[in-house]
DNA sequence: GCCTCTCTGGTTTTT
DNA sequence: CCAGAGAGGC
């Protein structure tokens, strides 16, 4: 057998009748709607396969992603599938794809700055830090095409944007505007377009205007674009995100076909009726129903608790009674020589996903004190992929040079304290840059790293519970999932004056719900202390729009305070 | 430059 | 309530 036909054999195997048609169609636009868990990132990896399969060259192909961590995976997939040859395949983010392409058509000898750089330069131009992320808010919105600049914005940015052409400088958003303009007014438009003959895009619900317009210009006249994503899991548009694209999409790119994944292939049926209860209250959304392929499940429970010290108390009971109450948990991860991979009780199983980063402390007060392993992700944490990038800058200032920093930095990938992650993307891009003289290979590594130095922190291999936003969530998937503060004002979210968007904030806990596999435990608190005063608190009329059916409520009542405690309070 | 006091304000976040 | 910024004293 030809390794085409190999790989050709492989392609469908195990894929539904819906995910067939969408590996297949080829030719034209093509949408697919790709509701939770119904094998998006599998039918996407092995479209691409399909592609290679049936002989386009796999630099032709483009795989384009929001995140790291989503390029990450399907890059690895990839691999896995289609060996050496899927290495050509461009898989990326956004933001790496304009890298790339200003690097190898536009412009050389620049340099990437991220976020915190950005802002140490306005710090310099607004005199105050807090001033200064407000403006790179600001600047960044007016570079993504969301705001228009206003007069008293104009000076800092025209002084800023000197500073980056002085240093010769890029920010991210310079990485998507810059390929535009080249693209849009440019007199090659038409060699970017015959760069790639098939376009995957992922998230497609996700994307916002300058990335709608970089796609634009890059879609051959042929039309070989593929959406992939979910109108109902958009939870972007605070940072410019419109959903209008996935919505309009049959419009924009006519005469293309549109394919749902229907099967739902991790939650139970309950979690998955309670979500699609909840989210059918939305209007803006694209019809569709979903199929759970697995079984009924138990109901989701919904936990009323006095506080949120009694809310986390109440989530740490629930954990301990799936773990099967052993409180030796250091002596339960440690073992050696056994596997809990399996073991229904695996830390890994469990997250507490909540509306608000602030909730976390709580959660982790009472986490720790029960001795449950956790790792809180996002918020601040610095990855390891920042420490590297730090070495190597260092290594640049002292002037080294530039093979020897980059051996350096090959060095790194081997520090233990780099996770497997981590280790991954270092490898990767240094071996993509391997071929070039050592200064460009330095300078382009030293950009790759820049749009990954933030980095997430979520390590899916640690047997720990993972507390994060649902924001964060995205993406991910639990056996048990706990969502906290469950309750009007945090989701949906109100913030005194502003305008709530509802549609918005059913999806964001639609998609909380739908990270979980067999179990989903909803909690609120009916008093909260919100900057040191307690308000009270009423549960998230989301709960109303549920089927009774489906839950479990529980009450956990107020704390009798003992005779005691009540003789302290004199004190 | 550093310490301390007072004030302010406080979603979601990737690249 | 509490982190972080700005003011003001030394």
């Amino acid at each position: 057998m030809s390794a085409e036909n190999r790989v050709i054999s492989q392609v469908f195997e195990g894929l539904n009748e819906e995910q067939q048609r969408a590996v297949v169609t080829t030719e034209g636009p093509l949408l697919v709607v790709a509701g939770p868990g119904t094998g998006k990132t599998l039918t996407i990896v092995r479209r691409l396969a399909y592609l290679v399969g049936r002989g386009v060259p796999p630099e032709r192909i483009l795989a384009v992603t929001f995140t790291n961590r989503a390029a990450r995976e399907m890059r690895e997939r990839t691999d896995t599938l289609l060996g050496s040859r899927g290495g050509k395949v461009f898989i990326g983010t956004f933001h790496l794809l304009g890298l790339r392409i200003i690097m190898e058509s536009l412009q050389r000898g620049f340099s990437v700055i991220d976020r915190e750089r950005q802002t140490d330069i306005l710090k310099g131009l607004t005199g105050g830090a807090k001033k200064a992320d407000l403006m790179a808010e600001r600047i960044s919105r007016i570079k993504g095409f969301i705001e228009e600049i206003d007069e008293e914005t104009r000076d800092v940015f025209e002084a800023y944007e000197n500073t980056l052409r002085n240093d010769h400088l890029y920010d991210f958003d310079d990485l998507i505007r810059v390929p535009l303009a080249a693209m849009e007014d440019g007199t090659d438009a038409e060699s970017f377009k015959r760069t790639f003959s098939y376009i995957m895009v992922d998230e497609y619900q996700d994307i916002n205007l300058a990335q709608y317009r970089l796609l634009r210009c890059l879609v051959s006249d042929e039309g070989n674009i593929c959406a992939v994503g979910d109108p109902d899991q958009a939870i972007y548009a605070f940072r410019g995100a419109d959903v209008g694209n996935f919505l309009n999409f049959e419009k924009d790119f006519p005469g293309g076909l549109k394919v749902t994944l229907r099967q739902n292939y991790r939650s139970s049926k309950v979690i998955l009726g309670a979500s699609s209860d909840l989210i059918g209250h939305n209007t803006r959304r694209m019809d569709k129903e979903l199929e759970a392929v697995g079984s009924k499940g138990a109901r989701i429970t919904v936990i009323s608790a006095p506080d949120e010290k009694a809310e986390a108390e109440a989530i740490v009971r629930e954990i301990e009674a799936r773990v099967g109450g052993t409180s030796h948990y250091g002596l339960l991860t440690g073992a050696p020589g056994m596997d809990f991979a399996d073991c229904p009780g695996g830390f890994r199983d469990f997250a507490v996903i909540y509306r608000t980063n602030a909730q976390a402390k709580a959660l982790e007060e009472v986490l720790h004190r029960s001795g449950i392993p956790f790792q809180v992700v996002g918020g601040k944490g610095a990855a390891g992929i920042r420490m590297i990038a730090d070495h190597v800058r260092r290594h640049i200032e002292e002037g080294q040079d530039a093979a020897d920093v980059l051996g350096a930095a090959e060095c790194l990938c081997g520090e233990p304290s780099i996770s497997e992650d981590d280790r991954a993307s270092l490898y990767q891009i240094i071996s993509a840059y391997r071929s070039l003289p050592p200064h460009e290979a330095l300078t382009g590594v030293m950009n790759e790293l820049s749009l990954l130095s933030s980095g997430d922190s979520f390590d899916p291999r640690a047997e720990a519970l993972t507390l994060m936003t649902l924001h964060t969530a995205k993406g991910l998937e639990f056996k048990v999932v706990f969502i906290a503060g469950v309750e009007d004002g945090l989701v949906p979210f109100t913030l005194g004056r502003g305008e709530t968007d509802m549609e918005e904030e059913r999806r964001l806990l639609y998609v909380g719900m739908t990270r979980a596999r067999d179990d989903l435990i909803l909690t609120c608190a009916r008093n909260r202390s919100l900057y040191g005063r307690i308000s009270q608190s009423r549960p998230s009329p989301f709960l109303d729009e549920i089927s009774e059916r489906f839950v479990e409520k529980r009450v956990v009542r107020d704390r009798v305070k003992s005779p005691k405690q009540r003789q302290m309070k004199l004190f």
